[in-house]
DNA sequence: ACACGTCGGGACGCAACCGTACCGTCGTTG
DNA sequence: CAACGACGGTACGGTTGCGTCCCGACGTGT
């Protein structure tokens, strides 16, 4: 590299965040709609209406754009999730999965780069990243503070817990597509509940069909 | 169409099995490692060492040969499953789910074909099928049997229990990639048992620790 | 033994996409 | 106010795959 400090890029001459913008948005409609192994530049230059050279100005291959802006994606909000009782902390976490696999790109991006991920290494990396040590890390905090309260054994395995957590929801939202019909998640954080083996709780009466 | 009836084909004028086979095994080989969406009739083709014609006289599109085959493959074994108890039950399942998706192209071709159907209707309706409602069958045995043999309570929702009882194994197997560690199943049984309500059994001691 | 007719294979035209090079445009900096 | 320099866009060659057509080869049925 050259020592001599070029003059900063002013003016036309900076990247415009509205173009970038765009082409984020576009990225993932089209990650939505054809899925990776089909994406291509030029279909989301087209969508978000800039030109291919506006994309490999910003990044430098298709990994490296897929990469970043999920990755960017997913760095968003995570419940606080400190309810004082497994429940209550169970029923919020199902509450924002199902608000964020509610989503249609999120519903259809997730499966997808998931099972990419099984054959792309970078893929595989960043997922684990970004989806999997935040599972930890949130599922980590849920079960140690139950063990705390007394809610839980003490002997609970991590990675277990979280795919009795995850799994059942991830299955009937992601997989099958079946809608989440009244009371399902109340009803769903009792069986993981016990699944968990939460000290025997009197199990809540099913849930009361609603009134409304 | 002509009424007259020519003669059937006959001698080298028939299609060979063994070509057809060749072609079935690379067409699952590939979808294994490219996806549905990179899939191409080219790399089939080559990898099976056949032409593309060879192919195109046997199916008509991509999606048709995708259809024919993985609806074909997962036309296979389906156990028994009625050892007189829901967690016997349950643990031959999970064998049977662990067995298949060891398999490393069957965990590779699932997840992607089903994220794939999320986008693509045909690919939706043919794993409807093969999967789902074979889920639902052996789901609905089982917990009809529980039900019955009063280990289940009689109100269990049939598409709650299986989100239940496939979710967590294939989120471990097939979305964390994560091993069976020694025990896993049977904890899984004990964990999912109760999550489904079973009539509070006692809690088998946990997998004891193995001396290794 | 011959004729039949599909077989598998190679070649072709067409379309899409990749990644790059080039070009005129534009706002800031000195 | 003039020069700078990256901007966005178009155009290009190369690659890949699709779906089709034509060809000689081949084994059975008459």
């Amino acid at each position: 590299m050259t020592t001599e400090k070029r003059r900063a890029p002013a003016g036309a001459a900076v990247l415009r965040d509205e173009i970038t913008t765009a082409i984020r948005r576009a990225l993932m409609q089209e990650l939505a709609a054809v899925g990776y192994g089909r994406l291509s530049i030029e279909a989301v230059a087209r969508r978000a209406g800039v030109s291919k050279t506006a994309i490999y100005r910003r990044w430098s291959s298709k990994l490296d754009l897929v990469l970043e802006i999920v990755a960017a994606a997913a760095h968003g909000k995570l419940p606080a999730l400190d309810t004082g009782t497994l429940r209550g902390d169970l029923a919020l976490l199902f509450q924002a999965v199902a608000h964020a696999l509610r989503h249609p790109l999120a519903s259809q991006i997730i499966p997808d780069l998931l099972a990419e991920a099984a054959r792309n290494p970078s893929i595989d990396a960043t997922l684990r990243q970004v989806l999997h040590a935040r599972q930890q890390e949130i599922g980590g905090r849920l079960v140690t503070r139950a063990v705390q309260r007394g809610e839980l054994p003490a002997d609970t395995e991590l990675d277990a817990a979280i795919d009795l957590i995850v799994g059942p929801l991830y299955w009937r939202l992601a997989i099958a597509r079946l809608p989440l019909t009244d009371g399902y998640l109340d009803n769903l954080v009792d069986s993981v509940a016990a699944g968990l083996g939460a000290d025997s709780v009197l199990p809540r009466p099913r849930a009361a069909p609603m009134s409304g």
